[in-house]
DNA sequence: CGGTCAATTGACGAATCTCAATCACCGTGG
DNA sequence: CCACGGTGATTGAGATTCGTCAATTGACCG
């Protein structure tokens, strides 16, 4: 992890600062650029692919982590070797939001891609949480969707069969990816992840993940080739993303 | 859904007011015995064993919801018919902390048991929230407390075969109820959930989960008999259990 | 040009699901 | 008091899916 030494904000280029937590931070109002607050102090890392950026149960400094660009998961690893990814982080994703009470992680993360991260200033954060109530309200709604992108991944590992859960696993990620606007707006969006990530995500073996890719391939719902995924039917793909009913 | 009409208070007798969130709520600090903060309104429901208490998509009063006493859990309803249990609610839980930010429930909550739930008043909360550092405090941790058991979900259901994930899953509730001094002690718990929530807990099927219980039986690890569960063997069970290392 | 990692494929065995039947229990109504 | 209906527990047979193991291929890198 190489602490980033540049002299301009690079905020001010993010593609995905304004749908994220960022641009409530970071944007004074008023301006038509974006301006850095200065009272919440930022420190930018840049990562390399698959290194580990925090491990579960180390110690680290409290406060939102932003991955800014790249991909990223959350994981736990276990005695019999196995990984399980709970969830995806996408550019503009806080780790947790739930880091601004600890101190303590409660799970692994590691880069899928080279990566950016930021580090918020915590007292800042909390600042600005009691005193503006934008903030506020913009922390309650972070933390609502963590939780339901955690209710998320369990339905996913519930799916009937390999298809279905690679299908819902994939189907979510693109809907996040186009309410962010990644992927330029068309049928086909950046996928970094492997077989084997993919595996640890549903629950599935390489194998498995291998075989209902080729199935989804055959039925023409969703095609993932080396690093991009294509939607070819987005009303089957939708059918199979689980969602509850009533 | 009744309310329940009583002049006593009925947290004066409750059974898990110290460890839940109730008691930083409720206590006024400087007496023996607990007396009601008259600012935080409270009502109080009656409900019946296998009623829906609230649909998912359907507006309810925001604020907390608690399980007074009683057993139930948050599911969701799939349009193949299926149920997702997400997590279960031992007496002192609340349905949701994030209630307190959402006017619409996210999830169904029903009644495993007969059961009584209080519900507190939204404003009161807010105001103590932002006054009082104790209850911010016990807040916050409710919030993590709340990520690390949807975590614990979505881990358990992907153990390696049915009996893990049994073991893990009643491995857990054995350990909250412990951990609220539910069940006198000893090795034998509580149990009324029935073989079909057991498997809509753990995305297996009555037969499998019947079977299962049968291998943990046969094994001496628990037993699990109406209404009760007996830990046999609570170090092989521990093992069972599945934690993330460092 | 090896070496590593990921993708892909095949064979085989084990675990799980489907479908169905039976049994036990309990509350209701006659 | 007993028949009846509903629900859940329990069990079995058979089909299907999934996991394990192993091998091959191809891309990328130093």
């Amino acid at each position: 992890m190489k602490l980033e030494r540049q002299l301009a904000w690079p905020c001010r280029d993010c593609d995905v600062r304004g749908s994220s937590f960022c641009s409530t931070l970071t944007d004074r109002v008023g301006n038509g650029a974006p301006t850095p607050k200065t009272e919440i102090p930022q420190i930018f890392f840049n990562v390399e692919k698959n290194s580990v950026i925090q491990e579960s149960g180390a110690q680290f400094i409290p406060g939102p982590y932003v991955l800014c660009r790249g991909w990223a998961y959350r994981f736990y690893r276990f005695a019999d070797g196995r990984r399980q990814i709970l969830s995806v982080l996408l550019p503009g994703d806080l780790f947790s939001a739930f880091a601004l009470f600890n101190s303590q992680s409660a799970f692994s993360v590691q880069a899928a891609t080279d990566a950016r991260i930021c580090q918020f200033g915590s007292d800042g954060i909390k600042r600005e949480l009691s005193e503006n109530p934008d903030v506020c309200e913009a922390f309650g709604t972070l933390c609502s969707a963590e939780v339901e992108e955690m209710a998320t991944t369990s339905i996913n590992l519930t799916a009937p069969d390999a298809a279905t859960r690679i299908a819902a696993f994939i189907g979510r990620l693109v809907d996040r990816m186009a309410a962010r606007g990644i992927g330029r707006g068309g049928k086909a969006y950046p996928f970094p992840l492997t077989n084997i990530e993919i595996a640890d995500a549903t629950g599935l073996t390489p194998k498995d993940v291998e075989e209902a890719i080729r199935i989804l391939r055959d039925d023409r719902v969703i095609d993932l080739s080396k690093e991009e995924v294509t939607i070819l039917d987005p009303q089957r793909l939708a059918k199979l993303v689980l969602v509850a009913i009533r």
